[in-house]
DNA sequence: CTATTTTTCTCACTAAATGAGAACATACGA
DNA sequence: TCGTATGTTCTCATTTAGTGAGAAAAATAG
């Protein structure tokens, strides 16, 4: 073991199953010494990465937050985020989220939410979750976006690894293009649908999406028309604040 | 330089001052040769704490979104922050802040917060951010609830480097706890005072606090009355969440 | 296509991580 | 109060990894 992946390797596993972890645990699950273990564990409390919990257990430290932070007030895409969702989400005729979600590597990840308060749905559109990256609209609205090159880098790696009808996949993308927007049902979460836009910022590097997510059972082509005009003007403004 | 402390060396760059930095800037700043800078700065980069901006410079990465969120759904009392602040605010007479913040070591952090449409104020009171142990309503809060030993530990560590009344400050936490609030004007923002309750859960190792931020023009003695009464009896309702 | 900058690589050298076990610390119950 | 169990740090011989100067390669700009 070396370098980074040391310490590393103890953080993933409070992502991942449970939160709380003893050393005895992670000794187990990492097949290493305690006298290892417990070193790496101090320097990470040293520096907030981790914190004591009392009963002899760790978990995630305060530094997280910190830096989440910093990021947060320093990324102007995220603070677009911040900037817009909110008032598009008020002006929904029902109950959505809003995502603002990006391309890092060869995940998509949600970096900004809002919701109605009326929207009690998961909370698998939230700042901080990974997206699959073949499933649903928000990931497809980035691929659709990206240069066809790495587009299609990213859809083979993917479907090495699953099993996904790629020709449909990519008239869905087309359709996108054409027509500024896709509608996705249950593609994520069978109760759910999402509409979304593509947001690409070449010049920033930022290949990204705007997704509403709605309960199939409040959607009617009324609204999903007005849904979609929100996700286009919406990604539109983004794009212009962001220039 | 050796374990941890070569990586966070690199990663407190992006906490202060610039939160963009090229390799040539963090080896002036760190007194380090590029080799070895970059040999750190990649493996930040493949465990996402790191991510290359494009023009040869670098910024936090989304794995500090990831692990935050986390943090966020795992942590019982910052999910408190989640459910009780919202409605707080809303029962305020005036614009709002609320902030939920905690001790972590010898620091006093903001864990959750929430506010009222009409408050425009500072980003002092957000979650993440680290309040001065001396000053102000929420750290004091903190400072009373704490076991009398640890107590004057943090204070005369802290007092050493600056200037502070602690014979005041020794009257304000006796105050506190009789009274069962504290309001402070000023101290940390100078247009804003701070109502605070103490929220000290032993058995969790959390010492905490709730407080009410506002303007100071906003207040009368009648809304005073009011927001020390949100704030204990919300305060109230977060113990008894967590127990 | 060339010049310049950014990033990776090489290698001799230095320094740190490892892990088994002892030692120390702490909490708990008798 | 005293053991006893458990959690945590320490020691040290050994293995392994990090360091940094400079060369080389890649990417980018002119």
């Amino acid at each position: 073991m070396s370098g980074f992946e040391r310490y590393h390797r103890i953080l993933r596993c409070f992502l991942h199953s449970e939160s709380q972890w003893s050393v005895k645990a992670l000794a187990e699950t990492l097949d290493l010494p305690a006298s290892t273990l417990y070193r790496g564990i101090r320097e990470l409390v040293q520096h907030r990465f981790l914190e004591s919990v009392g009963d002899s257990s760790y978990r995630l430290g305060p530094a997280f937050l910190e830096f989440e932070r910093r990021l947060r007030e320093s990324d102007p895409f995220i603070q677009s985020g911040g900037i817009f969702l909110p008032s598009l989400v008020r002006q929904s005729p029902i109950p959505i989220c809003a995502a603002l979600c990006r391309l890092h590597g060869h995940e998509v990840m949600c970096v900004a939410d809002a919701r109605t308060q009326g929207f009690e749905g998961s909370t698998a559109y939230e700042r901080g979750r990974l997206m699959p990256i073949l499933y649903g609209a928000t990931s497809k609205a980035v691929l659709a976006g990206l240069p066809l090159r790495r587009r299609d880098k990213i859809i083979a790696d993917a479907a090495a690894q699953t099993t996904v009808d790629v020709v449909y996949l990519t008239a869905q993308l087309r359709q996108l293009k054409k027509q500024g927007f896709l509608i996705t049902r249950g593609e994520v979460d069978a109760r759910l649908a999402g509409v979304a836009a593509s947001i690409t910022l070449p010049n920033d590097g930022i290949y990204a999406s705007l997704t509403l997510i709605a309960h199939q059972s409040d959607l009617t082509h009324a609204i999903e028309s007005r849904l979609a005009e929100l996700v286009m003007t919406h990604a539109s403004l983004i794009r212009q604040f962001m220039a």
